[in-house]
DNA sequence: TTGTGTTTTATTGCCTCC
DNA sequence: GGAGGCAATAAAACACAA
Protein backbone atom coordinates (compact mmCIF):
# COMPACT_ATOMS: atom_id res chain seq x y z
CA UNK A 1 0.00 0.00 0.00
CA UNK A 2 0.98 3.40 -1.14
CA UNK A 3 1.65 5.74 2.23
CA UNK A 4 0.66 9.41 1.76
CA UNK A 5 4.20 10.68 2.22
CA UNK A 6 5.25 8.65 -0.57
CA UNK A 7 2.65 9.72 -2.83
CA UNK A 8 3.92 13.36 -1.81
CA UNK A 9 6.99 12.79 -2.82
CA UNK A 10 6.18 12.47 -5.94
CA UNK A 11 4.49 15.76 -6.22
CA UNK A 12 5.58 17.64 -3.22
CA UNK A 13 3.42 20.99 -3.79
CA UNK A 14 0.25 18.74 -4.39
CA UNK A 15 -1.93 18.39 -1.27
CA UNK A 16 -1.75 19.45 2.85
CA UNK A 17 -3.73 23.16 2.51
CA UNK A 18 -6.08 25.02 0.38
CA UNK A 19 -4.90 26.38 -2.60
CA UNK A 20 -5.37 29.87 -1.50
CA UNK A 21 -2.78 29.02 1.19
CA UNK A 22 -0.51 26.78 -0.59
CA UNK A 23 3.26 26.89 -0.31
CA UNK A 24 3.42 27.73 -3.72
CA UNK A 25 1.36 31.35 -2.91
CA UNK A 26 2.23 32.37 0.58
CA UNK A 27 5.65 32.37 2.12
CA UNK A 28 6.80 30.92 5.25
CA UNK A 29 5.62 33.60 7.31
CA UNK A 30 2.23 34.01 5.79
CA UNK A 31 2.09 30.06 6.44
CA UNK A 32 3.05 29.98 10.12
CA UNK A 33 0.31 32.76 10.20
CA UNK A 34 -1.90 30.61 9.07
CA UNK A 35 -1.60 27.66 11.10
CA UNK A 36 -1.69 29.83 14.28
CA UNK A 37 -5.16 31.26 13.14
CA UNK A 38 -8.10 30.16 15.15
CA UNK A 39 -10.35 27.84 13.61
CA UNK A 40 -11.45 28.47 10.30
CA UNK A 41 -12.25 26.07 7.54
CA UNK A 42 -9.59 24.54 5.54
CA UNK A 43 -10.54 22.71 2.36
CA UNK A 44 -8.63 19.26 1.78
CA UNK A 45 -6.74 18.77 -1.45
CA UNK A 46 -7.30 16.01 -3.61
CA UNK A 47 -4.94 13.89 -3.39
CA UNK A 48 -5.74 13.69 0.61
CA UNK A 49 -9.07 13.08 -0.53
CA UNK A 50 -8.20 10.40 -2.59
CA UNK A 51 -6.21 9.10 0.01
CA UNK A 52 -9.03 9.31 2.76
CA UNK A 53 -11.02 7.63 0.21
CA UNK A 54 -8.95 4.73 -0.07
CA UNK A 55 -8.89 4.16 3.11
CA UNK A 56 -12.91 4.59 3.57
CA UNK A 57 -13.17 2.03 0.84
CA UNK A 58 -11.42 -0.65 2.95
CA UNK A 59 -13.00 0.51 6.06
CA UNK A 60 -15.37 2.88 6.92
CA UNK A 61 -15.24 3.38 10.32
CA UNK A 62 -12.31 4.87 11.75
CA UNK A 63 -10.04 2.78 14.73
CA UNK A 64 -8.13 4.93 16.94
CA UNK A 65 -5.02 3.87 15.56
CA UNK A 66 -5.97 4.16 12.21
CA UNK A 67 -7.06 7.69 12.89
CA UNK A 68 -3.93 8.51 14.59
CA UNK A 69 -2.15 7.16 11.55
CA UNK A 70 -3.63 8.83 8.80
CA UNK A 71 -3.90 12.18 10.77
CA UNK A 72 0.05 11.86 10.56
CA UNK A 73 0.31 10.62 6.80
CA UNK A 74 -1.86 13.32 5.92
CA UNK A 75 -0.51 16.23 7.96
CA UNK A 76 -3.91 16.93 9.32
CA UNK A 77 -5.41 16.90 13.04
CA UNK A 78 -6.66 13.52 14.14
CA UNK A 79 -10.18 15.33 14.59
CA UNK A 80 -10.43 16.67 11.27
CA UNK A 81 -9.88 12.83 10.25
CA UNK A 82 -12.44 11.56 12.18
CA UNK A 83 -14.90 14.26 11.16
CA UNK A 84 -13.92 13.75 7.31
CA UNK A 85 -14.97 10.14 7.91
CA UNK A 86 -17.67 11.32 9.83
CA UNK A 87 -19.18 13.38 7.01
CA UNK A 88 -17.99 10.29 4.73
CA UNK A 89 -20.43 7.81 6.23
CA UNK A 90 -23.15 10.63 6.08
CA UNK A 91 -22.98 11.17 2.17
CA UNK A 92 -22.52 7.36 1.70
CA UNK A 93 -25.61 6.66 3.53
CA UNK A 94 -27.74 9.43 1.85
CA UNK A 95 -26.17 7.55 -1.35
CA UNK A 96 -27.34 4.64 -0.38
CA UNK A 97 -30.79 5.43 0.46
CA UNK A 98 -30.99 7.54 -2.82
CA UNK A 99 -30.11 3.96 -4.42
CA UNK A 100 -32.79 2.05 -2.32
CA UNK A 101 -35.44 4.45 -2.70
CA UNK A 102 -34.82 3.90 -6.58
CA UNK A 103 -34.63 0.36 -6.45
CA UNK A 104 -38.19 0.61 -4.46
CA UNK A 105 -39.69 3.18 -6.87
CA UNK A 106 -39.24 0.92 -9.24
CA UNK A 107 -40.45 -2.21 -7.92
CA UNK A 108 -43.76 -0.27 -7.15
CA UNK A 109 -44.04 1.12 -10.37
CA UNK A 110 -43.75 -2.33 -11.82
CA UNK A 111 -46.34 -3.59 -9.35
CA UNK A 112 -48.63 -0.88 -10.07
CA UNK A 113 -48.95 -1.25 -13.31
CA UNK A 114 -49.20 -5.21 -13.00
CA UNK A 115 -52.40 -3.79 -10.33
CA UNK A 116 -53.69 -1.42 -12.92
CA UNK A 117 -53.90 -4.36 -15.48
CA UNK A 118 -55.49 -6.78 -13.19
CA UNK A 119 -58.13 -4.23 -12.11
CA UNK A 120 -58.65 -3.62 -15.86
CA UNK A 121 -59.19 -7.22 -16.47
CA UNK A 122 -61.52 -7.36 -13.48
CA UNK A 123 -63.66 -4.93 -14.71
CA UNK A 124 -63.94 -6.47 -17.90
CA UNK A 125 -64.62 -9.64 -16.51
CA UNK A 126 -66.83 -7.99 -14.17
CA UNK A 127 -68.67 -6.13 -17.17
CA UNK A 128 -68.52 -9.64 -19.13
CA UNK A 129 -70.49 -11.60 -16.22
CA UNK A 130 -73.00 -9.15 -16.61
CA UNK A 131 -73.20 -9.19 -20.08
CA UNK A 132 -73.75 -12.59 -19.89
CA UNK A 133 -76.16 -12.83 -17.03
CA UNK A 134 -78.48 -10.38 -19.26
CA UNK A 135 -78.37 -13.00 -21.85
CA UNK A 136 -78.91 -15.45 -19.32
CA UNK A 137 -82.51 -13.75 -19.06
CA UNK A 138 -83.05 -14.35 -22.80
CA UNK A 139 -82.75 -17.80 -22.90
CA UNK A 140 -85.05 -20.76 -22.54
CA UNK A 141 -85.10 -23.59 -20.78
CA UNK A 142 -85.80 -26.64 -22.83
CA UNK A 143 -85.44 -28.81 -20.33
CA UNK A 144 -87.92 -27.52 -17.23
CA UNK A 145 -91.21 -24.74 -17.48
CA UNK A 146 -89.38 -22.23 -15.43
CA UNK A 147 -86.54 -21.21 -14.29
CA UNK A 148 -85.91 -18.17 -11.32
CA UNK A 149 -82.40 -16.60 -11.91
CA UNK A 150 -80.85 -14.65 -9.31
CA UNK A 151 -78.32 -12.00 -10.33
CA UNK A 152 -76.84 -11.78 -6.70
CA UNK A 153 -76.63 -15.88 -6.55
CA UNK A 154 -74.81 -15.50 -9.57
CA UNK A 155 -72.19 -12.91 -8.77
CA UNK A 156 -71.49 -14.57 -5.50
CA UNK A 157 -71.48 -18.50 -6.74
CA UNK A 158 -69.17 -17.11 -9.39
CA UNK A 159 -66.60 -15.38 -6.74
CA UNK A 160 -66.90 -18.77 -4.50
CA UNK A 161 -66.33 -21.13 -7.64
CA UNK A 162 -63.73 -18.87 -9.38
CA UNK A 163 -61.63 -19.01 -6.06
CA UNK A 164 -62.30 -22.43 -4.97
CA UNK A 165 -61.97 -24.00 -8.34
CA UNK A 166 -60.50 -21.75 -11.30
CA UNK A 167 -63.56 -22.71 -13.40
CA UNK A 168 -65.11 -21.21 -16.66
CA UNK A 169 -67.49 -18.25 -16.43
CA UNK A 170 -70.07 -20.60 -18.43
CA UNK A 171 -69.50 -23.45 -15.76
CA UNK A 172 -70.40 -21.45 -13.42
CA UNK A 173 -73.31 -19.41 -14.74
CA UNK A 174 -74.57 -23.14 -15.63
CA UNK A 175 -74.28 -24.34 -11.78
CA UNK A 176 -75.82 -20.99 -10.79
CA UNK A 177 -78.93 -21.37 -12.98
CA UNK A 178 -79.07 -24.99 -11.84
CA UNK A 179 -78.70 -24.15 -8.68
CA UNK A 180 -81.16 -21.15 -8.80
CA UNK A 181 -83.65 -23.55 -10.59
CA UNK A 182 -83.56 -26.10 -7.48
CA UNK A 183 -84.16 -23.95 -4.85
CA UNK A 184 -86.76 -21.30 -6.06
CA UNK A 185 -88.55 -23.46 -8.17
CA UNK A 186 -91.41 -23.79 -5.19
CA UNK A 187 -91.36 -20.18 -4.77
CA UNK A 188 -91.65 -19.51 -8.42
CA UNK A 189 -94.68 -21.82 -8.62
CA UNK A 190 -96.59 -19.87 -6.01
CA UNK A 191 -95.33 -16.41 -7.79
CA UNK A 192 -96.98 -18.13 -11.45
CA UNK A 193 -100.94 -18.45 -12.11
CA UNK A 194 -99.78 -21.89 -13.82
CA UNK A 195 -95.79 -22.70 -14.06
CA UNK A 196 -96.67 -25.48 -17.05
CA UNK A 197 -97.87 -23.08 -19.13
CA UNK A 198 -95.92 -19.90 -20.52
CA UNK A 199 -96.78 -17.57 -17.81
CA UNK A 200 -95.20 -14.32 -15.66
CA UNK A 201 -96.98 -13.21 -12.97
CA UNK A 202 -97.08 -9.85 -12.22
CA UNK A 203 -94.50 -9.40 -9.84
CA UNK A 204 -91.81 -11.08 -11.74
CA UNK A 205 -92.50 -9.76 -15.04
CA UNK A 206 -92.22 -6.21 -13.51
CA UNK A 207 -88.98 -8.00 -11.64
CA UNK A 208 -87.45 -7.92 -15.15
CA UNK A 209 -88.69 -4.76 -16.25
CA UNK A 210 -86.59 -3.48 -13.30
CA UNK A 211 -84.03 -5.77 -13.12
CA UNK A 212 -82.67 -4.61 -9.43
CA UNK A 213 -81.44 -7.42 -7.17
CA UNK A 214 -84.74 -8.93 -7.88
CA UNK A 215 -85.36 -12.48 -9.57
CA UNK A 216 -85.24 -13.50 -13.05
CA UNK A 217 -87.32 -16.00 -14.94
CA UNK A 218 -86.20 -18.51 -17.87
CA UNK A 219 -89.24 -19.14 -20.07
CA UNK A 220 -88.64 -23.00 -21.80
CA UNK A 221 -88.99 -22.88 -25.41
CA UNK A 222 -92.71 -21.92 -26.78
CA UNK A 223 -92.57 -24.24 -29.56
CA UNK A 224 -95.81 -25.28 -28.61
CA UNK A 225 -97.77 -21.62 -28.50
CA UNK A 226 -99.70 -21.25 -31.26
CA UNK A 227 -98.87 -19.17 -34.35
CA UNK A 228 -101.72 -16.61 -33.39
CA UNK A 229 -100.38 -16.37 -29.92
CA UNK A 230 -96.84 -16.04 -31.59
CA UNK A 231 -97.85 -13.19 -33.34
CA UNK A 232 -99.44 -11.42 -30.00
CA UNK A 233 -96.76 -11.68 -28.56
CA UNK A 234 -94.41 -10.51 -30.89
CA UNK A 235 -96.36 -7.26 -31.22
CA UNK A 236 -95.23 -7.12 -27.24
CA UNK A 237 -91.59 -7.24 -28.48
CA UNK A 238 -89.38 -5.06 -29.25
CA UNK A 239 -86.87 -6.85 -31.86
CA UNK A 240 -88.20 -9.67 -34.19
CA UNK A 241 -85.48 -11.98 -33.28
CA UNK A 242 -83.58 -12.95 -30.32
CA UNK A 243 -81.16 -15.75 -29.03
CA UNK A 244 -82.24 -17.97 -26.90
CA UNK A 245 -80.19 -20.00 -24.52
CA UNK A 246 -81.76 -23.73 -23.94
CA UNK A 247 -81.69 -26.51 -21.51
CA UNK A 248 -80.77 -29.07 -23.62
CA UNK A 249 -81.51 -33.17 -22.79
CA UNK A 250 -77.62 -33.69 -21.27
CA UNK A 251 -78.23 -30.35 -19.30
CA UNK A 252 -75.79 -28.76 -21.79
CA UNK A 253 -77.03 -24.98 -22.87
CA UNK A 254 -77.45 -23.82 -26.54
CA UNK A 255 -77.73 -20.71 -28.40
CA UNK A 256 -80.32 -20.78 -30.66
CA UNK A 257 -82.17 -18.00 -32.93
CA UNK A 258 -86.02 -17.62 -31.55
CA UNK A 259 -88.69 -15.08 -31.41
CA UNK A 260 -90.34 -16.75 -28.87
CA UNK A 261 -89.04 -14.78 -25.84
CA UNK A 262 -91.06 -11.72 -23.96
CA UNK A 263 -87.54 -10.34 -23.07
CA UNK A 264 -87.25 -8.15 -26.50
CA UNK A 265 -83.55 -7.40 -25.91
CA UNK A 266 -81.15 -7.60 -29.05
CA UNK A 267 -78.05 -9.65 -28.62
CA UNK A 268 -74.86 -10.08 -30.00
CA UNK A 269 -74.15 -13.04 -31.89
CA UNK A 270 -71.78 -15.05 -29.03
CA UNK A 271 -71.28 -19.04 -29.64
CA UNK A 272 -71.67 -20.95 -27.16
CA UNK A 273 -67.80 -20.98 -26.64
CA UNK A 274 -67.89 -17.69 -25.61
CA UNK A 275 -69.28 -18.67 -22.06
CA UNK A 276 -66.93 -21.30 -21.53
CA UNK A 277 -64.03 -19.26 -21.77
CA UNK A 278 -61.44 -19.26 -19.35
CA UNK A 279 -60.88 -16.39 -17.19
C1' DT B 1 -19.26 41.44 -9.77
C1' DT B 2 -22.82 39.61 -7.37
C1' DG B 3 -26.50 36.79 -5.96
C1' DT B 4 -27.70 32.14 -5.27
C1' DG B 5 -27.41 27.28 -4.86
C1' DT B 6 -24.37 23.39 -3.72
C1' DT B 7 -20.63 21.12 -1.41
C1' DT B 8 -17.52 20.54 2.25
C1' DT B 9 -15.81 21.18 6.83
C1' DA B 10 -16.86 21.71 11.52
C1' DT B 11 -19.94 22.11 15.73
C1' DT B 12 -23.54 20.77 18.83
C1' DG B 13 -26.45 17.86 21.25
C1' DC B 14 -28.15 13.50 22.04
C1' DC B 15 -27.65 8.53 22.37
C1' DT B 16 -25.38 4.05 23.09
C1' DC B 17 -21.84 1.14 24.68
C1' DC B 18 -18.23 -0.34 27.65
C1' DG C 1 -18.74 8.92 33.04
C1' DG C 2 -16.02 9.08 28.95
C1' DA C 3 -15.51 7.87 24.05
C1' DG C 4 -17.42 7.58 19.82
C1' DG C 5 -21.33 7.61 16.48
C1' DC C 6 -25.08 10.00 14.34
C1' DA C 7 -28.46 13.68 12.94
C1' DA C 8 -29.09 18.30 12.44
C1' DT C 9 -27.17 22.41 11.42
C1' DA C 10 -23.89 26.38 10.85
C1' DA C 11 -20.61 28.41 8.15
C1' DA C 12 -16.96 28.70 4.84
C1' DA C 13 -15.65 27.59 0.22
C1' DC C 14 -16.90 26.87 -4.25
C1' DA C 15 -19.52 26.95 -8.81
C1' DC C 16 -22.05 29.30 -11.93
C1' DA C 17 -25.45 32.08 -14.24
C1' DA C 18 -26.92 36.79 -15.15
Amino acid sequence: MVSFQDAKRKNPYDGFFMRSYDEEEIGDEEYDEYFQQPEKKRRLKADQIQFLEKSFETDNKLEPERKVQLAKELGLQPRQVAIWFQNRRARWKTKTLEKDYDVLQNSYNSLKADYDNLLAEKEKLKAEVLDLTDKLLLKEDKGSKTVVFDKQKVSAAFQQERVSNDISVGEVLSNSVMDCKQEDHNSVKSDAVDSDSPHYSDEVYSSFMEPVDRSYVFEPAQSDISQDEEDDMGNNLFLPSYHVFSKTEDGSYSDQPSNSSYFGFPVEDHTFGFWGTEL
